[in-house]
RNA sequence: GCGGAUAUGGUGGAAUUGGUAGACACGCUGGUUUUAGGUACCAGUGAGGCAACUCAUGGGGGGUUCGAGUCCCUCUAUCCGCACCA
């Protein structure tokens, strides 16, 4: 029997070949031709959204994108099976500063660059076998989508949550151009090497603070979110309690003597420990005293040129001026504090200024050590550490040196400051918000244009609807600096619609956050007149399933949840029921002598060295990191789709690791997904002859082998169920594995054997058709099935296979595994002891020693435990 | 600095949630084949032993328990986020 298998493999292997080459073709074709990804709202059947964050359309798709599209899918055709009707939709997050770039590098239009990106990167997708609804492709940089985002802003506009206001930029002063983040490096431009410059500009704004405590506690309710992306968002929107105090300030000019200071603090317990006021260089009050004190003009600019954030607090050295201004004690009389303006405070959080209390607080007491101010210690801390005047006590505690609320708890001196305050009506109870309002303003080209306009008087006037879209000229230079919209001779002038007076239009454009924080409802209704129909919308949404990368936990979400809150008429409140976030694709980097990066495909192993091919020379193994075009440790998902497949490399990217963790690329893991391709494909090809209708009746009484095998299949197919459910891509792959292996050694001996193997075979191919789609359509039709797997439902778990009469109890000794024994399900503990009888280190260890205590789990374990 | 997370063989990782640690895969070692080679197949892979078996082990230390990778305390290390990239 064995022979003949043997005899029949190799002549099957010497005849035929796994080819993902061409099944894969064929059944892309197949699916594109059939239209069978393209989704309808139909109220009569239950819906499943599953959406992965789209792509930046950036010119090929990257090992990244294979990994977070093949999640989805596998969900997408998972939950397909299981009878949903599934949407699947695809899009470009088209527009961004990339286009801008390129362009300018190569001479092309940004949006000639962008679609011819988007069609390679299409058809890239397509060749991994996604099971994609592209008949609702959308493109956020097509006039048809940017049409609705601005009918969309004047709707917010007109709700008041949009507003405009001074904001700092970074500023490069020779490339007359506003910089974002990462193009600053230490300080300089990164195309001019200028020095930036934080200059203030008037932008766009949406009001998202007025949502703060909405997307703070709905948070609560997204019981799907993985709750490291929630703590995030949470310490994002940072709340806060805290007391807002009015100081008097004390100076001698006229007209800073009127005016008053706003201080907010959330530790207004410390105030009889406040030795100083600091001001952030940006605070209004700072233009004031500059006027009146010239001299600090210079300083103030160094402080003003200093990026702030929060990181750069914490770590940097305080750096002060002092203003020789006071402000007044509320609480205690006579008592000045001396006003600084410092590099720690932030403009935009609380009011811009705070009184230190250095005891207490670490950044202030830096602060008050290197400019010699008072330290007053007010609170007694309950861990009993002692004040050494290097680090601030922040521990809980006691009040002392604190007038009227010496003794109290930090708890109770708040509430007791906050009311004596407003008795003085000096201060009173605020709730603050890290959260900032969100700068819509982009100086660039390639994003949305907002539909406003300056009219010559003054007024600040919408764009009718009926004018809409504003579109973006296609004749622009891009060589010229600053803001291309600007400098465009015409495009801007233009006239007010009910006056005819002169007008200038908008200049600035849109986020390209702003295009994705609502692309996921437009999919609902693709070519609606509006920017979402209400219907099909109340029909498909929430997404049930969002997957993408944790670099977009904080902005993108949040701006997506803020949008749609802020929506009107729709029928739900939040966009994403559930939440994915995958990890990155990583490989081994290598670097030469001279410490330059080498591409993996140019490099071999020779005598246990590592040789670059190009040079010839020894090259060295650095760190493992996530796939970059800087450190050149990529593989381009097309080359290894050519030579592997695309279910292969579908298959590597859901092994091995978990997904929601980096997955480390390798040479060996790609060849070993591409050889279980090629095993299954091979299992199915030699069992040919047993997988036709008529051996798959399971009415059979089956042979303890037959059995044997239908729990092994069961057993797989429950894992692999539970493994989908629950994101464990890695845990279903590897019972696959031990299913396939299983297969491999089952041998049909008797006529219901081969009931059970035609059952088990057909599991198989079902079940592998989330993540290798092409081979399982090709496995399918190999039985003779006419049409798709697609279409065959998800089998149910045979629950009375997975019964099994006999069982393993472990027989352990104080703890310690010392034997195993066979037994029948649900015996008594007296049985166990009956059969161990026999098994001699255990009754020698019984017989030498007390039984002072035995616990039997029946089915699994009896511990001895003796003296 | 603040906030969050993680730690299991040579490697990626699994463990029905307190009950046989190391499933599965990669790598490595030996072998088989009318195998040119990549391939396929078989066996081994914490240590000791021919073997029955014994011992050790989950970042370090301590605790709870009949029993701890899993629960508690503590120390250490690493990774991630901290407002104009998308």
């Amino acid at each position: 029997m064995l022979q003949s298998f043997r005899s029949k493999l190799k002549i099957y292997l010497m005849s035929d070949k796994y080819n993902p080459k061409v099944i894969e073709k064929k059944w892309q074709s197949f699916w594109d031709n059939e239209k069978i990804f393209e989704s309808k709202a139909d109220p009569n059947r239950e819906k499943y959204y599953i959406l992965e964050m789209f792509p930046y359309p950036s010119g090929k798709i990257h090992m990244g994108h294979v990994r977070n599209y093949t999640l989805g899918d596998v969900i997408a055709r998972y939950k397909r099976a299981q009878g949903l009707n599934v949407m699947h939709p695809m899009g470009w997050d088209a527009f961004g500063l990339p286009a801008e770039n390129a362009a300018k590098e190569n001479n092309i239009s940004p949006k000639d660059w962008t679609y011819e990106n988007i069609s390679t990167m299409k058809s890239q997708l397509k060749q991994m076998g996604l099971s994609l609804d592209w008949s609702r492709e959308l493109a956020t940089c097509d006039e048809k989508y940017y049409h609705q985002q601005q009918k969309l802003f004047l709707n917010f506009f007109r709700k008041k949550l949009i507003y405009k206001k001074e904001s700092l930029v970074n500023w490069d002063p020779v490339e007359n151009t506003v910089l974002a983040n990462e193009q600053v490096i230490d300080g300089k431009g990164w195309r001019s090497g200028a020095d930036i410059e934080q200059k203030k500009l008037s932008q766009w704004f949406f009001k998202i603070t007025d949502y703060a405590e909405n997307l703070l506690t709905s948070l609560d309710k997204l019981e799907k979110w993985p709750e490291k992306v929630k703590t995030m968002q949470k310490n994002w929107i940072g709340k806060s309690i805290g007391c807002e105090i009015t100081f008097n300030i004390l100076s001698n000019d006229a007209k800073l003597k009127t005016s008053k200071l706003q201080i907010f603090t959330t530790r207004p317990d410390t105030i009889f420990g406040a030795t100083f006021c600091a001001l952030s260089p940006f605070h209004p009050l700072v233009d004031e005293i500059l006027e009146i004190n010239p001299k600090i003009g210079n300083e103030l600019s160094q402080l003003r040129a200093q990026k702030i954030n929060e990181e750069s607090i914490s770590k940097n050295e305080k750096i002060g001026i002092n203003t020789n201004i006071f402000i007044e004690h509320p609480l205690i009389k006579d008592k000045k504090l001396p006003v600084y303006i410092a590099n720690f405070i932030l403009m935009d959080y609380g009011s811009g200024a705070i009184y230190g209390c250095p005891a207490h607080d670490q950044r202030d007491l830096d602060f008050a050590n290197k400019y010699n101010l008072d330290i007053i210690q007010v609170i007694d801390p309950k861990s009993q550490e002692t004040f050494d005047g290097v680090n601030a006590i922040t521990d809980d505690g006691v009040l002392i040196n604190s007038d009227f609320i010496n003794g109290l708890t930090v708890f109770d001196a708040k509430k007791v400051i906050i009311d004596k305050l407003a008795e003085l009506k000096v201060g009173e109870q605020k709730i603050n918000y890290r959260l900032r309002d969100w700068g819509i303003s982009r100086q660039r080209y390639w994003g949305c244009p907002i539909p406003i306009m300056y009219r010559e008087d003054g007024e600040v006037i919408e764009v009718p609807e009926d004018q809409l879209p504003i579109k973006l000229p296609s004749d622009i230079d891009l060589s010229i600096p600053g803001n291309p919209l600007d400098n465009h001779p015409t495009w801007k002038y233009t006239k007010c619609p009910k006056t005819g007076m002169n007008a200038i239009r908008e200049t600035d454009t849109l986020d390209t956050f702003v295009d994705s924080a609502w692309y996921f409802l437009r999919f609902c209704s693709p070519d609606s007149n509006d920017a979402f129909n209400e219907d099909e919308s109340k029909y498909w949404m929430p997404v049930d399933q969002y997957v993408g990368g944790v670099e977009h936990a904080i902005l993108h979400l949040l701006y997506a949840r803020f949008f749609t809150k802020a929506l009107e008429k729709k029928s739900f409140d939040e966009p994403f029921e559930s939440l994915f976030t995958q990890g990155m694709v990583c490989h081994q980097t290598y670097q030469n002598k001279s410490g330059n990066w080498v591409y993996p495909d140019d490099i071999k192993e020779e005598n246990r060295k590592i040789i670059q091919i190009s040079t010839d020379e020894e090259v060295f193994e650095g760190p493992m990191e996530s796939m970059s075009k800087s450190k050149k440790n990529v593989i381009d998902p097309e080359t290894i789709i050519k030579s592997f497949g695309a279910d292969a490399a579908r298959w590597f990217m859901l092994s091995d690791s978990p997904p929601e963790k980096d997955i480390n690329w390798s040479e060996s893991g790609i060849q070993g997904s591409w050889k279980i391709c090629q095993k299954i494909w091979t299992l199915i090809n030699v069992n040919k002859e047993y997988l036709s209708s008529n051996h798959c009746n399971e009415d059979l009484d089956l042979s303890d082998q037959a059995k044997e095998l239908m729990y092994l299949s069961n057993r797989c197919l429950n894992a692999v169920t539970n493994g989908i459910e629950k994101f464990q891509m890695n845990v279903a792959i590897a019972k696959i594995f031990e299913f396939v292996n299983g297969l491999s050694k089952f041998r049909v001996h008797k006529k219901n054997d081969e009931v059970a193997l035609c059952s088990a075979l057909k599991i198989l191919i079902r079940i592998i058709e989330p993540m290798v789609p092409h081979l399982a359509e090709e496995c399918w039709s190999i039985t003779g099935a006419s049409g798709s797997i697609i279409s065959e439902p998800w089998p149910e778990v045979n629950q009375s296979y997975l019964e099994k009469n006999d069982v393993i109890v472990v027989i352990q000794i104080n703890g310690k595994r010392r034997a195993e024994i066979n037994v029948e399900k649900d015996v008594t503990e007296e049985d166990v002891y009956e059969k161990i009888k026999n098994i001699k280190n255990i009754s020698d260890a019984i017989s030498k020693r007390n039984i002072v205590k035995s616990i039997y789990v029946p089915n699994k374990i009896l511990n001895i435990v003796l003296n």
